[in-house]
DNA sequence: TTGGCTGCAAATATTTTGCACTGGC
DNA sequence: GCCAGTGCAAAATATTTGCAGCCAA
């Protein structure tokens, strides 16, 4: 895994890169979605960053969220059923595995799907440009509750 | 592919099994989720389902749906941008193939996945309940059209 | 007959947007 | 000082729900 100081600082410098400004409010956010392993909902970024900053909006943190995907810094695991995930440790697609119970998301090792993705193209001539593949499961700790 | 009229028998076999009553509405929605291999978004049935039943609601379109997938009749594939899709041909977990431009979504064949389900199962100790691969990408038409 | 189903409208929930003000650069 | 970024509230979307009346079984 990336280092989070160094992800941290990538991520300001692209933002710079691209004219953008660096505000506590945004700092904030991308601490947090550069902070461990975790696939946070705008929700909890939102609550998160109020610890620091309680002035801060929900909007402002959805328009930081929404900037950082248009710049393919974050990887958006959307979700019908509300609530959308998160994970700016690893921007680009990669297998989930999300516990239906406690709604945690880790990242399992996969073989890769590079083979597929290409079985796919070839059969149906798509171009293919990205994909998503989530398993949906109970974690460990979830099976001992039951 | 299962049959069409096949497919719809089952269904409708299965909602009197669990008491369920066969009202037009119902019925219409059942022909338009077995029929081809399209995947329609609850919007797409609603519009077609007036053709032949103008006094339709869209609320029930989205009970009948709802308990469709209730039942696991439907699979339904949701997107967090709204406008969930359905399909009722094959209710189980498969891969799909979506065209960016058009929306389209067909059914690619692809190799086995049960290797990847029981290889994520082993190194995390989840217990395993679903899963959904999607592949992105520009179909054959579209991509003629840029 | 009767309780599940329907239609309508109001309620939810999530995310986006308009706009005046503020502060990073 | 300029203008991107912010906060607030209103709007836009998608889906759910309450309830009175209706009709499939």
């Amino acid at each position: 895994m990336v280092d989070t100081q160094t992800r941290l600082d990538e991520m300001i410098t692209r933002l710079k890169e691209q004219g953008h400004r660096l505000t506590p409010q945004r700092m904030a956010v991308l601490k947090i979605l550069t902070a461990g392993e975790e696939h946070p909902s705008v929700e909890q970024i939102y609550e998160r960053v109020k610890v620091d900053f309680p002035m801060t909006s929900l909007a402002t943190v959805y328009k930081t969220v929404t900037l950082l995907k248009e710049m393919g810094e974050v990887l958006e695991l959307g979700f019908s059923d509300g609530g959308n995930r998160y994970d700016g440790n690893k921007p680009h697609p990669h297998p989930h595995l999300i516990c239906t119970e406690c709604k945690n998301i880790v990242d399992p090792k996969v073989a890769t799907l590079s083979e597929l993705r290409q079985e796919v193209a070839q059969s149906t001539g798509y171009q293919i440009v990205s994909h998503r593949l989530d398993f949906f499961g109970i974690c460990p700790q979830c099976q001992e509750k039951e």
